[in-house]
DNA sequence: CAGCGTGTTGAGGA
DNA sequence: TTCCTCAACACGCT
């Protein structure tokens, strides 16, 4: 369930995970269609041999910075997961798409049910210049981002607001989990046209998403966490969560009946008395 | 069996 | 231009 602070508690394991540095002896691509700017045998070629010298996010993107200025840009979409693990631990190999193979006898390994992630690969730090980073809004987490950037971005907008903060070319990494958290706690009925909101509104948002994304980080985001033990579900998180998945279950404020709506095709949980 | 879904893109249309 | 809906991606779960 990545959103950012999925995102996050992935590079923030795998950077301390003793990958880093590492040389690439091996890949090994089960599911070419992962690949949308290189084949299986390019990819491979690119990678071997070379290092992953740091990892940075940007929105929902992980970016391992490899060693000669090339770089690999992964998108995890629904369900893709990342494990760095030992060669000969026995693992099911149900959705088991991609294997990096390291110098030190460990593997990362590419999970991924559906088949929705993006792998792309560049060289010279061209991903900088590739639309899909340069589209992106400012993510919730880097300076600058407030309730005027907020403004600037969609005040003049006749969308839903929660379709305004998913829409990652105004804010990068927010999902529809958080999506529901943030409303939420700024008391915005998710449906409410961008351009009714008061500049006091958007520095709401703009408060609760930081302070809501940073909590997730801190907690290990909803899934990632509890995975390598359990396989399961459930990260901490999830036991965080205030209207997301709720419905029919009091408000933690009120005590009103949560709801649950379409907004944009998208399941949408809100309070109808808090939130107006 | 039908419907849903944590994410995103692209087509088609108003 | 803006924004909406729908389909697609591929599969597990209810």
């Amino acid at each position: 369930m990545p959103e950012l602070p999925e995102v996050q508690t992935v590079i923030n394991t795998l950077m301390h995970s003793g990958l880093l540095c590492q040389p690439i002896v091996d890949v090994k691509v089960y599911k070419p269609k992962l690949l949308k700017n290189s084949n299986p045998v390019n990819f491979k070629a690119f990678l071997i041999n070379e290092r992953i010298n740091n990892i940075q996010r940007k929105g929902k993107f992980l970016i391992f910075d490899l060693s000669h200025q090339k770089t690999l840009l992964v998108h995890l979409r629904m369900e893709g997961k990342l494990f760095y693990e030992t060669i000969d631990s026995t693992i099911p190999t149900t959705h088991l798409r991609i294997e990096f193979f390291f110098k030190n006898k460990h593997v990362l390994r590419y999970y991924d049910s559906r088949i929705f992630g993006t792998f792309h690969i560049y060289t010279n730090q061209a991903h900088w210049q590739d639309q899909q980073l340069t589209k992106l809004g400012l993510d919730p987490l880097e300076d600058g981002f407030n309730g005027k950037y907020l403004a600037t971005k969609v005040a003049s907008s006749n969308r839903a607001i929660k379709t305004a903060i998913l829409d990652q070319t105004n804010v990068a990494g927010i999902g529809n989990i958080y999506a529901d958290e943030i409303l939420f706690l700024s008391k915005i009925k998710p449906t409410r046209k961008a351009s009714e909101l008061s500049k006091q509104d958007f520095n709401n948002i703009a408060k609760f998403a930081k302070q809501i994304l940073l909590k997730a980080i801190k907690y290990g985001g909803t899934t990632i966490a509890t995975y390598k033990a359990d396989a399961n579900h459930s990260g901490q998180f999830q036991a965080k969560l205030l209207v997301h998945t709720k419905k029919g279950l009091p408000c933690k404020y009120c005590g009103t009946k949560i709801v649950k709506i379409k907004v944009n095709g998208r399941g949408t949980y809100y309070c109808p008395n808090c939130q107006r």
